[in-house]
DNA sequence: TAGTTTAGAATAAACGTTTGTGCATTATTG
DNA sequence: CAATAATGCACAAACGTTTATTCTAAACTA
């Protein structure tokens, strides 16, 4: 039913070799009459001739086909991410196998298993925690990979993240120079690239700023809405409550809120809030929130580019790491406090 | 490098044509001995043998792939039905690739061309617009097809979608039980099937109360946030006012409820509004929006079933059609007003 | 005119499976 | 003991490509 080589080559008593070639762009390098060419291309056109793309993969060791490992694709901050991605690859005519690994390392690692079994050229992974010895093996066995979002930059893989120091840093400086002094900050899952760095950024601003942490004020475990609200709650009721504080993700945020409302507070009159990841409705809440926003266009893009630059350059040459820049929203969720704090404007 | 049948064969001085019955469960019905297959079955374990893939397809001619075409799979609506589709056709050892019509609907033929040439084994599409002839063809041509979503009921294709019509009767009914007769409806694509479904919802709803509908009040062209946006403000400087919205999507919502603040007025004190698709953000606004919520893991769920259905079926038999109810979420965005109207609660 | 080049293609192997058929050897039967 | 049946596999073709090699006839050369 659908036409193959073989039904071009018997139109016209041609060998499949020969419709091959005209069809692959080397009808001149094999010395093939333009007159062959043109019968060839013009039948091919005429059938809706497409290659069977498992035949050529078979000879080719290529599949024109990407894995894409993502924790939580309703989660907007990675489903944008992976719009980006799709759309980037298909340029290059790849295609995206599309895994959810639900946040479990166990699924994480059966699924990379099984996107090496279907022979993907491939790996875009955004790991789900700490473990990442599956991902450094597979990589040393030469497949090409690039993390996102969570990286391990002491192991050497190729990723592209964030800078997620610089973002918490900026925001937590924003607090400080408009008098805050006893900011919470409640943390996605430890352990984690992006949640350290975070958490890192928000102790060298107050370092910075000659403010002493207290230690306690580091609460959460995970990125989670729930963890926002449970921990908002306890923060709420603290002796010594914070006047402001850092969400490190979207949905801790959203927990955070329904928590300050809760408790019959509002932002930013009795409470600061800074969020991570910038969303849509984020400008239209009551108080449209000031947030850490993140690049997630650039970074679907540039994942893929270096991907491809693995795939192509056979030798995995220089294994790229990159982090980009974040930049802070300011909307109207931080009220500005008496005692001012100076050292003038970050930027 | 990797274990193919040919190497387990060559080890126990076997035919590949063994290894493989034994390796596909064939080993008794072709009399091959208990020793021999257990043999087989022990090696390939040792060497972690998996079948090319694509070897596999050039011979059985199927993939175990689906096609999956989404209008904007940054739109969490549509991100969770994806999330569901894609755990439910892994329990079945299908893959999904993933691709973004980005509401084009030349995308959307060009895509649905490519992932022909992949050749899935069938295709969920979540069709971009009015158009539905190329999805006919390729369903007539034995492609297995299920729409999701977006439907073209009068086209005889197997699909699955919410009860538009009845979420939106109910909500409008809503509505007028608590004293709105003055009610507008901001509407996404016109020509939609859950759009125009809706539409006759919010139509019918009138007639059952005996209300007369003033046709200016439907109003908007597309399911987008800048659509919710530019209508509320024009039926906010009406005359006479709408007292009650109705938007046919979350997006509109989000956009209607900017205008509303602009021009400083609040739900539901000075307007009602009752928005599609509940999302978790949707509960912690100011005032926690009452909305249409869909069963969305159902549908991506029911989606896989009918499409592997007819896959395995090979005769597309009973083309189902499925229509899952909605849910009216009840919150604080919705205002009695004094003239009451009768009939009594719906539920 | 014999030898060499060149043009224009055909042949065939290989990628890794699946599957219809055939072929020894051993075991069973009458 | 000869014919038949059962056992346990091997052979080979096919799926649709890609690609290294070979072949033939015509054209050119000396």
């Amino acid at each position: 039913m659908t036409p193959t080589l073989k039904t071009i080559a018997e139109k016209h008593g041609l060998s499949v070799a020969t419709v091959s070639r005209v069809l692959n762009g080397l009808a001149s390098r094999y010395r093939i009459s333009k007159k062959t060419e043109e019968l060839v291309l013009k039948t091919a056109r005429e059938l809706d001739y497409n290659p069977n793309p498992q035949a050529r993969s078979l000879r080719t060791r290529h599949t024109n086909t990407i894995g894409l490992l993502i924790p939580d694709i309703s989660n907007p901050f990675f489903a944008t991410i992976v719009q980006n991605i799709e759309r980037e690859a298909r340029k290059s005519d790849y295609s995206i196998i599309l895994c959810d690994s639900e946040d479990e390392t166990h699924l994480e690692k059966q699924l990379l298993k099984m996107l090496k079994a279907r022979k993907v050229d491939g790996l875009i992974v955004f790991p789900v925690g700490q473990d990442s010895s599956h991902l450094k093996e597979l990589y040393e066995k030469g497949m090409p990979i690039v993390l996102v979002d969570r990286c391990f930059p002491d192991i050497h893989l190729p990723f592209v993240a964030s800078d997620n120091y610089q973002g918490a840093f900026e925001a937590v400086s924003y607090l400080i120079e408009n008098g805050h002094s006893t900011i919470a900050c409640i943390q996605g899952l430890p352990k984690t690239f992006p949640n350290d760095q975070r958490v890192q950024g928000y102790l060298d601003a107050h370092k910075k700023y000659n403010i002493s942490v207290n230690k306690s004020l580091i609460v959460g475990e995970s990125f989670g809405m729930q963890n926002g609200y449970i921990e908002t709650k306890m923060l709420l009721n603290l002796d010594k409550r914070p006047t402001a504080i850092l969400a490190l993700s979207n949905l801790i945020a959203v927990g955070s809120l329904k928590a300050i409302a809760d408790e019959k507070l509002s932002v930013p009159q009795d409470i600061s809030l800074i969020s991570f990841d910038d969303q849509p409705y984020l400008a239209i809440l009551s108080t449209p929130l000031t947030t850490v926003k993140q690049q997630s266009e650039e970074m679907g893009k540039i994942a893929v580019k270096i991907l491809l630059n693995q795939i192509n350059n056979a030798e995995n040459t220089n294994s790229a790491q990159i982090l980009l820049p974040t930049k802070l929203i300011k909307r109207k969720s931080v009220s500005r406090r008496n005692k001012k704090v100076g050292l003038g404007d970050m930027n």
